[in-house]
DNA sequence: CTCCAGGGGGCCA
DNA sequence: TGGCCCCATGGA
């Protein structure tokens, strides 16, 4: 399995090149689109930013102190915006409460990821998404895009793996490498994007058609 | 009009 | 656990 995840990263690095993620700068922002990207397209979260930026609200300080009914407002073009409000000043009250981002980097991924996922809101994906992008830990961020993308290629077979199983199938078979896991995620979401939306088969175009070797007439059938 | 987007929690069997 | 519903805006 290590040789196949291996070979996918390959190709995917040489087709696509460095994808330069997370997208927007700054520890906080990566860290408040992570929650507004929550099931949500990422156009409609740089609205959002732009809207928290002109308010001199990507800053956790800040989001700790004002109103939750005021940063709802501000965050509304990325949906689901009260229930992205609560959890965003719930978060921040726990950053703060910790020390600041400066002192979640001193704790390990295991620490980071039980008490980012004690905070309401803040699952599997976005905590992961947060040590990776933001904290710069190393640990594999799993999406619906990573289980769609190995599923056509028939990696997840018949199985119905659950989020730390397929994190485990990253984990246990490649080297933890910040830079390496960054783009590894990043490149699934840029071929799914690409060659690989909802209810499209892999086209002859995508860089991982080769692989068709290794697994069965999924890819074709789509 | 319908479908969907870089999820997550509550509820219920 | 596993399925289902809810959260909501904006693009295709």
């Amino acid at each position: 399995m290590g040789r196949i995840l291996e070979k996918i990263y390959f190709l995917l690095y040489n087709h696509f090149g460095s994808q330069h993620w997370w997208p927007g700068d700054g520890e906080v922002e990566i860290i408040v689109g992570a929650v507004l990207t929550q099931n949500t397209s990422w156009r409609n979260v740089e609205r959002a930013i732009a809207n928290l930026k002109d308010a001199g609200l990507v800053d956790i300080e800040a989001i700790n102190k004002v109103s939750e009914n005021e940063f709802a407002n501000l965050i509304k073009p990325s949906g689901f915006y009260r229930i992205k409000a609560q959890r965003l000043k719930e978060l921040a009250r726990y950053i703060v409460e910790s020390g600041g981002i400066s002192n979640l980097k001193s704790k390990s991924v295991e620490e980071l990821r039980r008490e980012l996922k004690s905070v309401k809101g803040i699952g599997d994906e976005t905590a992961d998404s947060i040590i990776l992008y933001a904290l710069e830990k190393p640990i594999f961020v799993v999406d619906s895009y990573t289980r769609r993308i190995l599923s056509r290629l028939g990696l997840l077979e018949g199985q119905d793996m659950s989020y730390s199983e397929v994190q485990e199938l990253f984990m246990k078979n490649l080297k933890h490498d910040v830079k390496m896991f960054n783009e590894f995620h990043a490149l699934f979401v840029k071929l799914a994007k690409t060659y690989c939306t909802k209810n499209a088969p892999l086209c002859v175009q995508c860089p991982l058609r080769l692989l068709c070797s290794f697994s069965s007439k999924r890819i074709l059938s789509g």
